[in-house]
DNA sequence: CTGTTAGCGCCTTCAT
DNA sequence: ATGAAGGCGCTAACAG
């Protein structure tokens, strides 16, 4: 079903065809209905691909994430595809499992897939390959979750949201809390919240303890032992809320009932959180919305021309979702 | 970057910088070595809108899913898009939100956006707009998570999964026995789990009790209700694993110990499942194989130039995972 | 083994 | 307001 059917079959001309569709007001609303009509009855879709090949435009987004298996990128992806979709995009996803090589791969795939712009969350943005490359190809990219002052970011403040679940947990009473991180060396997300952990407790006048988890490692073992530690811990933040659910099962495995004992504070706003028993008390992120935003960025370029940079950044408010994980330190730990 | 400048650069005809990529045997090594370094260094990407103008392949498969806000589909999406990326094919992944609209909708648009072929959820195959007119383009697909003769489709066997996990329950001394369903009417999944639940408390002589939860509702006080009811339930299976974990919330907040008040069996196998406490039992389904066995039947279809058809349906084995979130039944009860 | 060339389907000047 | 025609970048005959 071609162009050329449609025109012929109307009894007009491929030019009037395409005017039709695209530029409705440029044909004389008779023609215009007639082939509408005609071009319904074909069935026609016009060629993407052609008419990719011919605007020099995909009306395609490339999406690079971590992984879908974190429900936190997955709400993301959905606010995504959602605002692309809406905006007449599609998007094209591709997953890293947060190896750096394949950052690279993907980023290679989607350049030669010949996407329009890209979304993306990559390790580190400080020394990332794959961000070299695409700023090399002069694509149109925004980060998301990342943060850096080099690039156009959609984010919230993580330093600022960590600091300031700490500043809860201490104006709940407790004293010792400890943080439980995943690998600082692979992600700019999981140091900046570090950081701010730091700087709360020592804002706080306490001392700062980091259990850090790599990724491949089953946690349940190094986690046991970080929470039977001496003196025990009451508060627990972690960076991010799928090592909270872990760590809330680690502390009642090991006798310790959450929050009565132990205090968990994620950090994600994952959905499932608000479902869990105890329901985790997390520092939310508006996910779907860092989605939205991010292509809105990117479609609001391509309108106009000029790829987002560092400037167009922006910091997305995060909030602090009180759950059942956390209360009050025990009267004797204060 | 065309093929043309790297033709030019290298001193040889377009015809040749084609084959050296694309038949690199048809070109004499010398000469191929000398076009693969011109075109890296001019940093040449073949044009993908050119080549499937040109070929009338695409090398992207469409995507229809629900929702990824469910971890199923999420983990399912993963297995896609891993072994999209291994055959060389992108994805375009569209979410329905259960809406029989949207369903018709992104097949319209992936149909427009001249995909090669399409993987698919829809909410019941035997009603579906969205497939008849799929079937009409012609173009080749796939179900999954859906089970129907007429169509192609790589999932378990519900019913069968279903009534397995009754009779497990029954093994355990439970009779007073219920299930939670999402909407039975907008899912073949829901239609076909609920009949093995029936048809296996038939087989065990009990009387099947059912609560329905619409999409949109608050399932908190309707769970509450019928967990509470008279005589009590000491078991309830859930036709999936969200439900499930509502499920012990809502148990957990009327007071029941979950597993030794009430038992709780979910359905799909979400990963996350394994990290809560208690543990949630479940039947489970390859999520990730479920998606990347679609890709390998389309990509084989693709490949011989006939497209599946019902007979190439694969069901795939379910297993029950055993958490804990189940136990015997309180002696009393049985 | 390599080159020449038609044409995939569409948009977009340029005429009319 | 509509039509004619070139060309986007590539692949695949066909020729040499």
């Amino acid at each position: 079903m071609s162009i050329q059917s449609v025109a012929k079959k109307a009894g007009v001309s491929v030019a009037t065809v395409s005017r039709a569709f695209n530029f409705p007001d440029k044909v004389v609303p008779a023609t215009r209905e007639h082939v509408h009509r005609v071009a319904n009855e074909l069935g026609y879709q016009p060629n993407a691909s052609a008419r990719s090949l011919r605007t020099q435009r995909t009306r395609v987004l490339g999406v690079v994430l971590p992984t879908l298996l974190n429900p936190v990128f997955a709400e993301c992806l959905q606010g995504i595809a959602r605002a692309a979709v809406a905006g007449g995009y599609a998007i094209t996803p591709v997953t890293t499992g947060y190896v750096l090589d394949e950052e690279e791969r993907a980023v290679r795939q989607l350049l030669a897939g010949n996407v329009d712009a890209l979304i993306l969350v990559v390790s580190n943005p400080a020394a990332s390959v794959a961000l070299q490359r695409l700023r090399a190809a002069g694509l149109p990219y925004v980060l998301i979750y990342n943060r850096h002052p080099d690039h156009p970011c959609v984010s919230v403040d993580n330093e600022a949201a960590a600091s300031g679940a700490v500043m809860r947990l201490v104006s709940l009473g407790h004293r010792r809390i400890g943080m439980v991180s995943g690998t600082l060396a692979a992600s700019d997300r999981a140091q900046q919240r570090h950081r701010g952990f730091v700087r709360g407790m020592k804002a706080a006048g306490l001392k700062a303890r980091t259990l850090e988890i790599p990724f491949v490692e089953d946690a349940a073992a190094s986690l046991a032992r970080f929470l039977s530690a001496t003196p025990r811990l009451t508060a627990v933040f972690c960076s991010n809320d799928l090592l909270a659910v872990r760590c809330i099962r680690a502390a009642q495995r090991g006798g310790q009932n959450v929050p009565r004992d132990l205090s968990v504070v994620g950090f994600d706003g994952i959905a499932i959180g608000e479902d869990l028993t105890p329901s985790l008390s997390t520092v939310t992120q508006p996910n779907s919305e860092i989605g939205r935003q991010s292509v809105e960025l990117l479609l609001r370029a391509l309108d106009s021309g000029s790829p987002p940079d560092a400037a167009a950044s922006r910091v997305l408010p995060h909030a602090f979702r009180a759950g059942e994980s956390c209360a009050g330190a025990p009267p004797e730990a204060r």
